[in-house]
DNA sequence: ACCCTGTAGCTAATTAGATTAGCTTGATGG
DNA sequence: CCATCAAGCTAATCTAATTAGCTACAGGGT
């Protein structure tokens, strides 16, 4: 019978789609072998078991909405990049709940980790959006964190349609948005104290 | 042999103790019997399997957050309210990490669970600070949604140690607060525009 | 064209864990 | 003191992950 020829990278976005259709929890290396019209054991020749694929498809998830990030953020400043930053990270997360999830519990495995370099790149476009508002180096940090905050929140509860949210969601992501710009331009320009 | 007289509570509470010990991911059926001193299939008189065991324990979970949270919050209002509405939820999701990852996925079962209820009288916490704010209905849902977000997110990160934060993580959490009363005050007295 | 070797993939077997079936017996109300 | 019921038990089944060891395809070197 020929050869599959697989690659790791097949087997993880295999993987990544896979999981994306029927949710994190119900990954198993059977269903994804049957997929992939291959034996289960087969796959343990290409990744390490089912937490190492789990920890790639975490690696690739936030590779990508790193990239949807940036490219939407192009060219943008101030509330049109904050706007971008929220807008494609609903959309990744939306396109893409599994995935999602999968970086929920990640862990970083060490210094050379490539999910420690694709995080980084995210928290980067983070302080991209935030230098904008000319927050200073010395709230960078703390900024950051705060804004990681919401909108891992928030992609957090739409991965898992937590949001039962009856009314419009788009207004409240609207909402939401409007509500970190301000925030973000009263450091700057405190209002009444 | 005594018999071990267990109830459901005892089940959910010793599991609960259990998966804070050693992380949701590693809660087995076999090991909270072990701890309970009985068999794994005896579990099943008291609960409907695991994943209702896990369901149960996002209930109580959120429950005792929210309790903690209304006990925290107590005679305060605007900042004072705020800051120990998250002060309440970090201490809680740093006691109890495995409970907090079982409410991650958790999921509505219908319209009578109890899980329900628990979330409303967190997301009623909410309200209640943001009326200190002066929110007014019209905004509220849209408030308490992107307050919503940010407490989660930062529980989220607090529970699965998401944080390797090299400075002062009391500091940037500070920030964080007074960054939120900052947006939330920009609401009723817009800065320049 | 032919062999050599490395490795992708296979089958079989092991292990862990959830769950079900059906039995036993302690506790408890009459 | 008995009847009952549910709490617990053992045995068995099922699914999934993982390991061991075998087989044979594919590509490089002769």
């Amino acid at each position: 019978m020929p050869r599959a020829g697989l690659t790791s990278d097949d087997v993880v976005t295999a993987a990544a789609g896979l999981i994306d259709e029927i949710g994190y929890p119900d990954l198993t290396m059977g269903l994804l072998a049957q997929r992939l019209g291959v034996r289960a054991p087969s796959l343990y020749k290409h990744v390490d078991g089912l937490a190492d694929l789990q920890h790639r498809i975490a690696t690739l998830a936030i590779t990508e909405l790193g990239e949807a990030v940036r490219d939407a953020m192009q060219g943008r400043a101030g509330l049109d990049a904050l706007s971008a930053l929220l807008t494609a990270t609903r959309a990744y997360v939306t396109a893409h709940p599994g995935r999602y999830n999968a970086t929920i519990g990640a862990e970083f495995t060490g210094p050379d980790d490539p999910l420690l370099k694709a995080s980084a790149r995210v928290l980067a476009s983070i302080a991209a959006v935030l230098r904008g508002y000319g927050i200073g180096d010395g709230e960078m940090d703390h900024a950051i964190r705060a804004i990681r905050c919401t909108v891992h929140g928030f992609a957090v509860l739409q991965a898992s349609s937590g949001f039962q949210w009856s009314g419009d969601p788009d207004e409240s992501f609207d909402w939401m948005i409007r509500f970190i710009d301000r925030g973000l331009r009263a450091i700057r320009a405190p209002a009444g104290r």
